[in-house]
RNA sequence: GGCCCCAUCGUCUAACGGUUAGGACCUCGCCCUUUCACGGCGGUAAUAGGGGUUCGAAUCCCCUUGGGGUCACCA
């Protein structure tokens, strides 16, 4: 066997984002990891040069890093077996192909994108059932070969698949797969700028790197047989493949951009913590065959195996994600959750505002129990932090009636007479307004939650009044008289 | 279209031949509460279809259907 201790990757191209499909991916392989003692590893797979993404591989890390997953090796954390860039190991690549070249397990190819072309549209035409490479380069002789490469043509260099052989290799999660090489086309193994295409270069990395378990998403599994004869021809040990399913849209295609947020940096933007989203994407394709929903990192780790990854596609679930995120949030301490508001605010158009801690908090411990994110301790309650303006149609007319506009007038007059310490006084107060015009309380409570927030939910009206302070109180209440009296 | 993969409530999933097919999200109802939530209790909702194998099938096999992935000098 190749291991003692297992060693995985995580191969992302630096395309400007981490994908969500992309951190699963990744954490499967972290979890799979440090459940074994084994390594992380971190490679950057950018040997596609047109489309260099300015500023992608530094995005890629920092995003890593955020979410916890941390590498053994990678491109800014050396190891034995860097680097861990694609584009700085073209040398490697050019003396493995060197050996298939001899072997004649690959040839050069000098035919022109026309020609190409032109054979897939013939191919078509025939109505074949799959468009190949007709392997019109293999029979070049070796005296054309050098003369070709000597008067610098472009070329690429081809996969000679043999025909007729069946491919066959065990997945841990699909089981035994099987391929007619057939049906695979000559891929190309170095393009004509000279760099590898991601065929060549993953069977060579995860070979020298020692990787023994390539676990990727499930749209690697139908080139895996170009995979498996590359290890075949370089006379390599082939490691354990374990393919992924996919995370899907809503209506069950591959997640995409266009339907939504795909990258993780989007979530955390919307406010989502790093641990409901490893919890969250943890879940979507795996579960340890017990109830439990909620899970740290760690707990992960412990519990985390292969042989319980399902086969079938999961729909990323925005409701579950939303859900994941309060439990996580209310878990937090008032502290944490207090820094992480004042992140907020200070990115929020509040930023110019200053709130007391002590205001903070009353907010802390009222929103977070009815919220998803933080960010909408803002977004869901702007009363707490400016006057409403407008008020809730239904709501409004629901509770507003003829007497409303006397019954708060008076209520003004007791809260100004009284001294207000906390929340239970403004009870008192309306509970002796209401005694005072004989009225039962609920006549004054509908008014005057309109009054302060003009919608009809929310955290308690005591607290809300209690947050925004007495002054406040009374001017929004003076203002709803005003306005609805009209 | 060829090849490959997949198939339990709307969604995420449990069940590894014998369960009234369980849980969670969502949703609905009730209770609690003179407000809003939280909370508690409860409801609706699934084995795609057809053949086998078996005393017994969501579970094993085959076919059909459906969905997805992949067929680039992208990964």
């Amino acid at each position: 066997m190749i291991n003692d201790t297992p060693r995985v990757r995580f191969a992302p191209s630096p395309t400007g984002y981490l994908h969500v499909g992309g951190l699963r991916t990744a954490l499967y392989n972290y979890l799979f990891a440090k459940k074994n003692n084994g390594s992380f590893i971190l490679r950057i797979e950018d040997t596609d040069r047109a489309r260099y993404v300015e500023g992608a591989v530094e995005n890629l890390l920092t995003t890593m890093k955020w979410v916890g997953l941390d590498y053994n090796e990678g491109p800014d954390k050396p190891g034995e077996f860097g680097p861990y860039m694609q584009s700085e190991r073209l040398d490697i690549y050019r003396e493995h192909i060197n050996n298939l070249l001899d072997a004649r397990k690959a040839y050069y190819c000098f035919c022109t994108p026309e020609r190409l072309t032109q054979l897939k549209e013939e191919q078509q035409k025939q109505k074949l059932p799959q468009a190949k490479y007709d392997k019109h380069c293999l029979s070049l002789s070796k005296a054309e070969i050098e003369n070709k490469l000597k008067n610098n043509e472009s070329h690429v260099i081809r996969l000679n698949v043999p025909p007729t052989e069946t491919i066959s290799f065990d997945d841990i999660i699909r089981g035994k797969v099987e391929f007619s090489t057939n049906v695979v086309d000559d891929q190309i193994l170095i393009k004509s700028d000279g760099y590898p295409t991601y065929h060549m270069a993953n069977v060579v990395d995860d070979h020298l790197m020692k990787i023994t378990h390539v676990i990727r998403g499930e749209e690697w599994l139908s080139s895996t047989p170009k995979h498996v004869l590359l290890y075949k021809f370089l006379e390599w040990e082939l490691p354990q493949f374990a393919h992924l399913p996919l995370l899907l849209n809503a209506d069950k295609s591959k997640l995409s951009k266009r339907q939504g947020d795909v990258a993780v940096e989007d979530y955390k933007s919307k406010g989502y913590l790093k641990d409901a989203l490893n919890n969250f994407v943890a879940l979507l394709g795996w579960n340890a065959g017990d109830d439990q929903e909620f899970y740290y990192m760690d707990e992960l780790i412990e519990k985390f195996s292969l042989e319980r990854v399902n086969k079938s596609g999961a729909v990323f679930n925005l409701e579950k994600l939303n859900w994941l995120n309060g439990e996580h949030l209310k878990k937090l301490s008032n502290d944490v959750i207090l820094e992480l508001f004042k992140n907020e605010l200070a990115s929020s158009e509040l930023k110019n505002t200053n709130y007391s801690d002590d205001t903070l908090l009353l907010i802390i411990d009222q929103m977070k129990e009815r919220v998803a994110t933080v960010k909408e301790f803002i977004s869901e309650a702007p009363y707490l932090y400016s006057r409403p303006n407008s008020y809730d149609e239904v709501f409004s007319s629901k509770v507003w009636k003829d007497n409303s506009a006397a019954l708060l007038t008076d209520l003004i007059e007791i809260i100004n007479e009284s001294e207000i310490i906390d929340k239970d006084d403004y009870e008192t107060c309306l509970k002796a307004t209401a005694e005072k015009n004989s009225v039962g309380i609920g006549k004054l409570m509908g008014p005057f939650r309109l009054a302060l927030s003009g919608v009809g939910h929310g955290p308690g009206v005591y607290d809300i009044a209690n947050i925004i302070g007495k002054d406040e109180v009374v001017e929004r209440i003076r203002v709803v008289i005003k306005t609805l009296s009209l």
